[in-house]
Order: structure tokens, then sequence, then C-alpha cells
DNA sequence: AAAAACTTCAACCGCGATGGT
DNA sequence: GACCATCGCGGTTGAAGTTTT
């Protein structure tokens, strides 16, 4: 048996709103507020219309201080650096660009930003076929005039190390593919403006919040890497062995006090499977999980950076600026501090 | 000029979280 | 603790608009 509806469907209108019923829904709202029941609101004033849509409609344009389209360099900046530290998150991420919405946002990012996002990795791929094409001339250049002396390295034209191939790059670009744009993200650290200039604090006249951003993490990666050395019987370098020292294969939900589940993401589960490599995380700090990713899980070296590493590499201009994370976030947080005093 | 292909984005849907009883 | 109603979120859809063939 299914969930049972939120409304009449048969009597509700669907589709795009006309300009009375959004005449009617904001007067209404500004007048007397939304009553705290969204559900009720459509009868009240006599709009044939569901209470999510009302909701909707209100949120995404009816609301004052709404902005659409004409996203600037520096939000862009924004979204791509809170997408690798959070993933799709768009209502966190809409929280830190005042007027815009999260399906705003979100819309953006699957319609655009993407893409603009993959014609720079277009670039830069065709970039390297041309350094690769130009180095085995000179190579074979070489080979021709030094046949003699197989041993010695030329020292102007080092052999690079082989690099496995990385699947989407021989193939067209795959614009769905959440791993390639993440990779392309942090690799371009966390900002991607044609100009390239690095981002160390936003303050323009259109962004009255003064946001700074990259935002700090360093005070969550604290929190976190203690919680864990503080309360897991494994010291942090057992974390980070290929077998997994702790109990079952999971973080312990008592030992850490901190609630964790297993195998849930914010990302999708092929990007998941590459950053998480499926292992449990830290709920309230799944944002820390994108860069997260090695302090817990069993990689190798080669593989694996530490927190500073990818820290620095996202976020190379640290600017300390805590309390623009999401609300709700915080408070998962500061009820995990409490539950970990309760427990000591 | 017309059809096809592609893009955009408003709106919908379903699910988990939350709060009240 | 169970149940129910509602909220809020992220993923998806599809109509309308735009561009390409």
């Amino acid at each position: 048996m299914g969930r049972a509806p939120c409304c009449d469907k048969a009597n509700v209108k669907k589709g795009p709103w006309s300009p009375e019923e959004d005449a009617k829904l904001k007067s209404y709202i500004e007048k007397h507020g939304t009553g705290g029941n969204w559900i009720a609101l459509p009868q009240k004033i006599g709009l044939r219309r569901c209470g999510k849509s009302c909701r909707l409609r209100w949120l995404n344009y009816l609301r004052p201080n709404i902005r659409h389209g004409g996203f600037s360099e520096e939000e862009d900046n924004i979204i791509c650096s809170l997408y690798i530290s959070i993933g799709s998150r768009w209502s966190i991420i809409a929280a830190q660009l005042p007027g815009r919405t999260d399906n705003d946002i979100k819309n953006y990012w699957n319609t655009r930003l993407k893409k603009k996002l993959l014609g720079k990795q277009r670039k830069e791929q065709a970039a390297r076929r041309g350094s690769c094409q130009k180095r085995e001339i000179m190579r074979k250049g070489r080979e021709n005039s030094m046949v003699s002396d197989t041993n010695n390295q030329n020292p102007y034209w080092p052999e690079l190390p082989v690099l496995p191939p990385i699947p989407y790059l021989n193939e067209e670009p795959r614009f769905n593919d959440h791993a390639s744009i993440r990779k392309l993200l942090i690799k371009l650290g966390g900002r991607f403006s044609d100009e390239d200039q690095p981002i160390n604090k936003l303050q323009t006249v259109d962004n009255p919040t003064n946001l700074q951003f990259p935002i700090d993490i360093s005070y969550h990666q604290q929190r976190c890497e203690n919680a864990i050395n503080m309360h897991s019987s494994a010291p942090m370098d057992a974390l980070n062995t290929t077998v997994s020292p702790l109990p079952n294969n999971q973080y312990n939900i008592d030992s850490a006090g901190l609630a964790l589940l297993p195998g849930e993401s914010s990302f999708p589960d092929e990007l998941e499977g590459i950053l998480y490599d499926k292992t449990p995380r830290l709920e309230g700090l799944e944002f820390l999980y994108g860069d997260m990713v090695n302090l817990r899980s069993g990689t190798s070296c080669g593989e694996s950076m530490g927190w500073g590493e990818i820290s620095s590499l996202v976020f190379p201009h640290v600017a300390s600026n805590y309390e623009y994370l999401q609300q709700g976030t915080l408070q998962e947080c500061a009820f995990n501090d409490l539950r970990y005093r309760e427990l000591q």
C-alpha cells in the first residue's frame, strides 16, 4: 500500500500558475502569513492547488527578494566549492546565496555550470593532448639522434610516469558524470572562472552578507578527528589501514558518541563508490566526507590524501567563516558534541 | 520555412524527517 | 512507542522556447 496523497489529486489544479493564482497566494501570505499549515492554506484562499505546490510557488517565486538568473562568477565559485564539499545539497548551497532558491541553483548547476566545467575540461584535455603529441615528436627526434646512449635521459624532456587512464577521458564527455565533475572541480581547486583568479574573499555590492569563501572547514576537520581519536579504541593510524580494525567494519555509534549510518551518502552511487568506498559516515558531519574519505577508508598511500592536503587543495584560501554553514548542520554538530560530553 | 534536436526551468513526485497526539 | 499530518528536500519530468539542420 502506498502513501496517502497529501491532497485530493482529482480536485487539484496542476501545471503553471496563472497571475491570478499568484496574486491570491501572495496577497494572502503577505497579510496573514502561511499560518504554519501549507496543506490547509489553498482551501482558505480558495485555490485549487496542492499545499505543497503553494509552498513551492511561494518559496521559489513569490516571496520577496528572490533573484532569478544572472548568476555571477562569484556565485558560480561558491556553488562549485560547496558542491565539492557537500555534494548536491542544494538547500544548504542556496543558504549561502542570498536571494537564490535551491531549485534555481539545482537547475543552474544541471543545465549550465556542469557544461561550463566540462567545457573547461575539454580545453584542458585538448591542451594535454597537444603537449603529449609535442613530447612524442620530441622523443622520436631524440631517439633518432641518441641511438647509441639508451640510458641517457634528456634532462629537458624527462619521461613522465605513465598514469593509469581515466575512463572518461577517452570517451565523449559524460555530462551527467558526477564523479568526473567532482574530480575536475577538485583539480581546479574549487574555482573555475574563466580568468582562473584565486578567490580569497567575496565582497561585492550584490553580496551584502559579505560572504567569505571558500568556507573554513578546518574547524570541522579538527572536531571530527578529535571525536574519532578520543572515542574510538582504534587509533587514527589504524583507520587508514586497508582492513578495517573496527568491529563489523563500521564505526560504532556508542564508542564514538556520534550517530553513524552505513552506506549513506549525499552523493550519487557512482560518486560514492569512488569517494566513500561504501564505508559508513558520521551523521551530521556529512559535509566533511567529500574530503575526509581517506581519513577512515582503507586506501593505499598512493591513492589517498590526508585532510590537510585535500582541504588545502580544495580550499586553498581558508577563511574563518564557520557561521555561514547551514544552521541545521551546526545544530547537529552541537548535538554530537553534547552527546560526546555526556558519554565521558 | 519547417522539422528535428536541444536547452531551460517551473513544477511535480516521493521519501525521510519532524512534531503533535 | 505508534500513528498521523505536514514539512522540506533532492531527483525527475515535460512543456515551452531556442537553435540547428
